[in-house]
DNA sequence: GTAGTTGCAAAGTGTTTGCAGGCAG
DNA sequence: CTGCCTGCAAACACTTTGCAACTAC
């Protein structure tokens, strides 16, 4: 049985560590608020969790940790909303909802949504990723016009 | 047997009016480039197109006509690249190749590619639409590590 | 000790907005 | 004529970058 526990330091080092990635302690903290569970957030979110108390790391180096740990793989891009990026900290294969109202992700279990076919590529590609997003909003005003 | 000619004028203000779009001058000029045949154009390049010869239509407009036009559904957003928004003038439901390297989207035909079945969304949303985007990139570096 | 990292602020990019003048109906 | 549209430039939000100081190993 895997208990989910919050990662502790130790852990978070040998983390970044076998991602190639210098442990250093703005790292750190980012890692440790990015990992403490399992979502979906932008990097200006993350820089408010990490700051929450009092500021520890920069806007600059909340970006590029974001940057490098995508690079590295520890997190995923979703690009749904046009204002921001999302990082996923679920790596594996899944999709989302996105709710356009709240701009919040949601995620789809590969059990009940998944891939099962690609198309043939267009010559000379390869395959980076596969994403499926289902666009969702508020059933507030139940029929009204689209405006 | 449909011929897929370029609209005349007469057919753009048609189009325009039936979207409750008053047809402007600038409307018409972004209407015509953009609907001459089946494309995906960023705001950039599609004022470009415009003013290929010569000014006659300012980027803020474009900006705002892209958005009326989304709005009314005669183009559709497509989000995939964190630095621009698409616009594709094929609003039926189709999926995209999106290549890294060249920023370029392809299509899926849905014959070949569909989503046929969406999960329960989440209590108290509508579903607004579903995209797959299938991300490519030329097989230049056979297989080199990833940078 | 050395290379790599951080922070700051400034630059950069795509997009939106406010307002005066212009055009459609 | 009246209201909506256009253009310009400035504002905006998110992200990246340059450089000096600092930290990991």
């Amino acid at each position: 049985m895997i208990i989910d526990k919050t990662p502790d330091r130790a852990d978070t080092i040998k983390l970044l560590r076998q991602s190639d990635i210098i442990p250093t302690h703005q790292r750190l903290v980012i890692a440790h608020a990015l990992f403490a569970r399992q979502q979906h957030v932008s990097a200006e979110q993350l820089l408010d969790m990490v700051n929450q108390s009092h500021t520890e790391v920069s806007k600059a180096t909340v970006y590029n940790t974001l940057n490098l740990f995508a690079e590295k793989g520890l997190v995923r891009e979703v690009i749904v909303d046009r204002n921001r990026v999302f990082y996923d900290t679920r790596v594996s294969a899944h999709h989302h909802f996105f709710d356009v109202d709240s701009c919040t992700l949601t995620d789809i279990e590969p059990r009940v949504m998944h891939v099962d076919y690609v198309p043939p590529l267009p010559e000379g590609t390869i395959q980076e990723g596969v994403s499926i997003v289902v666009r969702i909003r508020r059933n507030h005003a139940p029929a009204s016009a689209a405006a």
